[in-house]
DNA sequence: GTTTAGGATTCG
């Protein structure tokens, strides 16, 4: 019954001019043996289209519908282009004419004589545009609604595919779909192929440098020299070989199922060094392949951006690594990108920490300080066996230099219902435009109707710049404190109060300055008006310790909390660590809210403790380790703290 | 006109 389009022996779709064209799409629970039917479906597995042993290419898409019922589909065509255009799992299609046949007692489409697809990005919101090889074909409003009522289903049946990943997030011995530039490519032998590709971020070890005969690189060699590490090398095997040669240098791909491995690699110094490599593996299982992405493509936007704003500055290496690098040889082949190594060596030979001070201290074996009484200090070289907690979020903590208690940094859940219970009171207006600062009143769009108070601070009864005004917020959310914070120099949340604006709460923030939250201590600090701050206003600077001092408050300061198990082979030990910024060199204050310096974090503890190898290959740590009593009850225990110690420079 | 592959990681 669906023969009609093909009377005039077409075998593509034609634009009907007949009104009355209506497909009728089979639901996936509904199907029979020996039917020839239409689909729509949301693609749950595929591979991207190969070439068979036989004449034509192959790909095999698994779809789902709205039934929770699954159906694999063999797809076979003597062109590649007329194969679905699928990029990602949960892209949706569209097939007419599929043959459902019965194999293994469960039904299986493959496509029959007049076969055609339209694929649809799956995401929500994304516009509705098919993707397809056919010149015609019918596409109606009831497609447009087949699209969208997919789209909502997958949105919360399917969960986004977890093998996209960005160089920078990849770990070793897994599978990964990438999105990537091609930079380079170069026959290696008869069994391997090699490609150097980026994606303008770098991966947590150096990728492996896969020797190559001078001259047969073909690519920009200049260009990917510069790169440096932000490039990776890539090994293609067997079937994949032919696709990798025909890529064109500078194309954008998907490379599907690109395995990661961890290598220690002898140098000629005798230490081992570490090395992330890269396989695409012969054959096609789990979807193993390769796929070029069209510029318009949406992921490629994505990527052209992480590209143009690949951090190349942190890349150059410093004239003192340049005179390292002869000392340190590298694995790379003469003249093909010869890549900077210097880290890893750094770490391994050396140590990935260093002492700040007490150099002069000799190294104290671990099994001889346990057995030592405490106070004492020490020298030790150890590796991390391991480290808690493992999640960055949990290592912050909020520590009060007066009290010396440790609270939890607050939740932004907790913190927005302490903001919300605020917005309910009315700000007053006898407190508005006062000599210190010029007042304005808003009422928010939404049903509550809540009122929201700004109070400009003015510096000798002028206005400052917004960059460096001081505000005073009453009603805020947190989206709207975020927002004032980013354009002015300094947010404070404060509150109407009996005879002057008061601060919120120390359960929120006392001052927020750009990406920073700054608390006070509840027990140690004792609130003074508001008026107070004119003291600072002259200086204009708004230092948060001259706010705090101001305003009474007992500022906390953010720092890492961690213990570190620390192993020398003569023995272990837990050692804590406190850290403000000289540990890591990164500010516990301004992680939580910045995304880079999460990654900073994550890859200093992947080099200090690497995922899924033997520990005999982690790198030495130098740390400086007091030892102190701890009373509990009758019990004396002695404890360890890391102190004077911070990552190599040229680690970060 | 038939075969290809029939999802289910390499072992380099």
């Amino acid at each position: 019954m669906f023969f009609g389009k093909s009377v005039r022996g077409l075998s593509t779709e034609s634009m009907s001019l007949a009104p009355t064209t209506n497909y009728i799409y089979t639901p996936l629970n509904q199907l029979k043996g020996g039917t020839v039917v239409n689909v729509y479906g949301v693609v749950k597995f595929f591979k991207p289209p190969y070439l068979s042993k036989g004449t034509d290419y192959c790909s095999v898409v698994t779809i789902v519908d709205q039934t929770n019922v699954k159906l694999t589909c063999l797809l076979f065509s003597r062109s590649y282009e007329a194969l679905p255009i699928i990029y990602k799992i949960g892209d949706i299609v569209r097939f007419h004419r599929l043959k459902i046949q019965v194999y293994k007692n469960e039904p299986q489409g493959i496509n029959s004589s007049g076969f055609a697809s339209l694929t649809f990005e799956g995401t929500l919101g994304t516009p509705v545009i098919p993707r397809t090889s056919s010149k015609c074909f019918n596409f109606t409003a009831q497609d447009h609604k087949m699209v969208e009522a997919l789209r909502v289903w997958a949105s919360t049946h399917i969960s986004p595919s977890s093998t996209l990943v960005q160089l920078c997030d990849v770990q070793p011995m897994q599978y990964y779909d990438l999105t990537c530039q091609l930079l380079g490519k170069a026959e290696v032998d008869g069994t391997s192929f090699l490609l150097k590709v980026w994606d303008g971020t770098r991966t947590p070890f150096p990728s492996w440098r896969v020797l190559i005969q001078d001259l047969v690189l073909e690519g920009d060699l200049s260009h990917i020299q510069r790169l440096q590490n932000l490039t990776i090398d890539i090994l293609v095997y067997d079937n994949h070989i032919q696709v990798a040669k025909s890529l064109k240098v500078g194309s954008f791909l998907r490379i599907y199922s690109l395995h990661t491995k961890l290598q220690s690699v002898n140098s000629e110094t005798q230490t081992s060094l570490l090395r992330l490599e890269f396989h695409l593996h012969g054959g096609t299982s789990y979807g193993r392949g390769i796929r070029v992405l069209p510029e318009n493509n949406s992921d490629v936007d994505q990527l052209k951006k992480a590209l143009e704003s690949a951090d190349l500055t942190a890349i150059q290496p410093s004239d003192d690594q340049l005179e390292n690098e002869e000392n340190f040889p590298t694995l790379s082949s003469s003249g093909s990108g010869s890549v900077s190594l210097y880290e890893v060596e750094r770490c391994q030979q050396l140590s990935a920490t260093i002492l700040t001070d007490h150099q002069y201290l000799e190294k104290t074996p671990l099994c001889a300080i346990l057995k030592q009484k405490a106070p004492q200090q020490y020298r030790i070289r150890a590796k991390l066996r391991s480290y808690k907690p493992k999640r960055l979020f949990q290592s912050v903590k909020l520590h009060c230099p007066k009290c010396h208690s440790l609270q939890e940094v607050p939740y932004e859940n907790d913190l927005e219902t302490i903001l919300q219970d605020a917005a309910t009171k009315t700000p007053n207006s006898k407190l508005q435009n006062t000599s210190l600062y010029d007042s304005k009143v808003w009422t928010s769009k939404d049903q509550r109707k809540r009122k929201v108070a700004i109070h400009f601070v003015k510096n000798s009864g002028i206005l400052p710049l917004s960059s460096e005004c001081l505000i005073l917020i009453e009603g805020g959310m947190l989206s709207e404190l975020s927002k004032l914070s980013s354009k002015f120099h300094s947010v404070i949340p404060v509150q109407s109060g009996p005879e002057d604006l008061e601060l919120l709460s120390l359960e929120a923030p006392f001052l927020i300055q750009g990406n920073v939250y700054h608390y006070g201590c509840k027990q140690c600090s004792s609130l003074k008006p508001i008026q107070n701050l004119s003291s600072l206003v002259d200086e204009g600077l708004w230092v948060p310790s001259a706010v705090a001092e101001a305003l009474g408050v007992v500022p906390l300061q953010y720092v890492f909390v961690m213990t570190f198990t620390l192993d020398d082979g003569t023995g272990v030990l837990e050692a804590y660590l406190m850290d403000y910024d000289k540990f890591f060199q990164i500010r516990a204050s301004e992680v939580l809210t910045d995304d880079n310096l999460q990654r900073s974090l994550d890859m200093i503890m992947n080099m200090f403790c690497p995922p899924g190898i033997k520990i005999d290959t982690y790198p030495w740590l130098e740390c400086f380790i007091k030892s102190y009593n701890v009373t509990s009850g009758v019990e004396q225990q002695i404890c360890y703290q890391i102190f004077d110690t911070t990552v190599a420079e040229d680690l970060i």
